[in-house]
DNA sequence: CCGTTGCTATACGCACGAGGTATTACAGCC
DNA sequence: GGCTGTAATACCTCGTGCGTATAGCAACGG
């Protein structure tokens, strides 16, 4: 027999176990008694159990209708919440999102913005996923993920890629190496040097703008390995092979053997932190984290660093 | 503006998020497809909120339709589970019951009738409260327990009071004491020895008992002390001060300086633990209690103490 | 370009049942 | 015995949940 219990039924038996009258249970109910009386039967009668003992003077519980008062009174409390929680998520101030990051973004900025978010969400769940490029394109148009930090990214179909952070780049190089010693180093000054890039897979890379950048000095890099991402990049410099080129928040990486010397300023020779998501997507929680990341990427903090990056001295 | 979600709302809401189609979902409700089209709609109205995005191979649930679905997903476990539970409580293997105890019989019977019920009842929990006699009455009267365990019940109006042990009578005296050489010690040989009574208040209690006893020996005990329990005469008594009578399972009740020794049997040197519920109370968990009690008073352990007390050597 | 398919939304009628009023039944009390 | 306060029953009404039929609408295929 399938029970067509309904919150209707909880409701009125909770205001009847408080009153332990039918009477005003049906006053306070704005209905009147016959009515709750048969609700109340029907309720028995649908479970199977006697939950009041009819006295001369009004109801009162029995033992099933203590346990099931108290159990009514949950499923109250948390329908009354369920309907809180529903509008409050409609109002992006509650949820969940999966956010896809990837690279060097993770030294500096994502925690910032993610923070501030955080602070001013705090009933949003943040779940941070590191997936390459592809990974979360594909995230994206499956609404696995609703955001994505990446760097370099051509327009790409139904996905919007807004910048939020312009640093400039850096040359890492062990420190045995003969550029250790100059306090800059320009792009020339790398003609002969083998470079670890990444990372490699999805074009067009971080890779494909240094071999830009090279291009516009009028040579071609020697690519010594290409590897996944930054900090194998760093990994392998750190070991005294060859040297790379990463943006500034990825210099808190201390490795021994590895220095980090600013490149020589050019309009190439800086890199965006973007993120990435849904042209169709108007979800409240996107537009949440894109107005606290867009705040925070305009605050003195993040345009001091901006600044600093794009004239590093 | 009132709300009036009902859990047919949150089950078809459910399945529809399950089936991510709603005439998928009607089909697996066994109701048609423009009804349950209707349902969502108008939760959907009355909650303010738009839970579903309507696409051209199906319905797909928004942020606001997530969370809301996750919370009813619970809503409609609690349900099911208080559903079943309310059940159980009829059946009296769930819930709550509350027991008064007093004097001695905490020292041995109490605790294995407890622990036996609780072991064939695991989700009923007991609830212990120390009351004197009159306490035990009127909260038996006004249903605050179920039932109450004592020692000497004369028949209570409304009350039924149900014997489930018996036990022998052991003197307590001080080690210093000339009983203490005895290995048996008869009524009459307390005829001037002041006694310690117990408990003072109601009557009657085992203090009348005491007082019969000796007037079946022909003579009036001396009272030295009247006090609230067992435990205050054998403190009292451990210092040097008189002596007491006590029930066998007191004398696990060890204090530096008190001796026991068997008083010799006679009809009245024995008494009774008791349990005491209402007559009128047919709830199923008494039931259940009572059942697991006298098949606890009838078991090896129990009988094989009753026979030793009745005839102690 | 139009029919087909696979959805959801709308229109409209029916009938079940929640709720209303009036009344009964019953117990305690003055 | 009449009065009061309670729950239960009888009977009616109207709202609404459900059904059938159909209309929109987008994607797909000839």
């Amino acid at each position: 027999m399938r029970i067509n219990l309904e919150l209707r039924h909880l409701r009125y038996f909770v205001c009847v176990a408080e009153e332990r009258n039918i009477g005003r249970a049906a006053l306070r109910l704005h209905i009147s008694q016959p009515p709750l009386t048969r609700q109340i039967q029907q309720m028995e009668d649908q479970l199977g159990v006697q939950l009041l003992r009819r006295t001369n003077r009004g109801v009162e519980l029995t033992d099933a209708g203590k346990v099931l008062y108290n159990d009514a009174c949950d499923i109250l409390g948390m329908t009354e919440r369920a309907i809180e929680r529903s509008s409050k998520a409609a109002q992006g101030l509650l949820g969940r999102v999966d956010v896809a990051i990837f690279g060097s973004g993770i030294f500096w900025a994502i925690p910032r913005l993610m923070r501030a978010f955080r602070e001013s969400y705090p009933e949003v769940s943040v779940f941070l996923h590191n997936m390459i490029k592809e990974e979360q394109i594909d995230a994206l148009r499956q609404r696995r993920i609703t955001l994505a930090f990446n760097r370099l990214m051509r327009p790409i179909e139904g996905l919007i890629s807004e910048p939020l952070l312009t640093e400039a780049l850096y040359v890492a190089v062990p420190s045995n190496s003969h550029l250790a010693q100059h306090s800059v180093v320009t792009m020339s000054e790398l003609k002969d040097v083998p470079l670890v890039l990444y990372p490699s897979g999805a074009r067009p890379s971080f890779i494909d703008q240094v071999r830009d950048m090279c291009r516009a000095s009028s040579f071609t890099p020697l690519v010594a390995q290409e590897v996944g991402d930054v900090v194998h990049a760093l990994a392998l410099v750190a070991t005294g092979f060859s040297a790379t080129l990463v943006p500034r928040s990825a210099t808190v990486l201390a490795l021994p053997g590895l220095i980090y010397k600013p490149l020589h300023h050019l309009p190439q020779s800086r890199v965006d932190l973007c993120c990435i998501y849904r042209a169709d997507d108007d979800s409240p929680i996107l537009q949440a984290l894109l107005t606290s990341m867009r705040t925070v990427a305009k605050s003195p903090d993040f345009t001091e660093l901006n600044r600093m990056n794009q004239a590093p001295d």
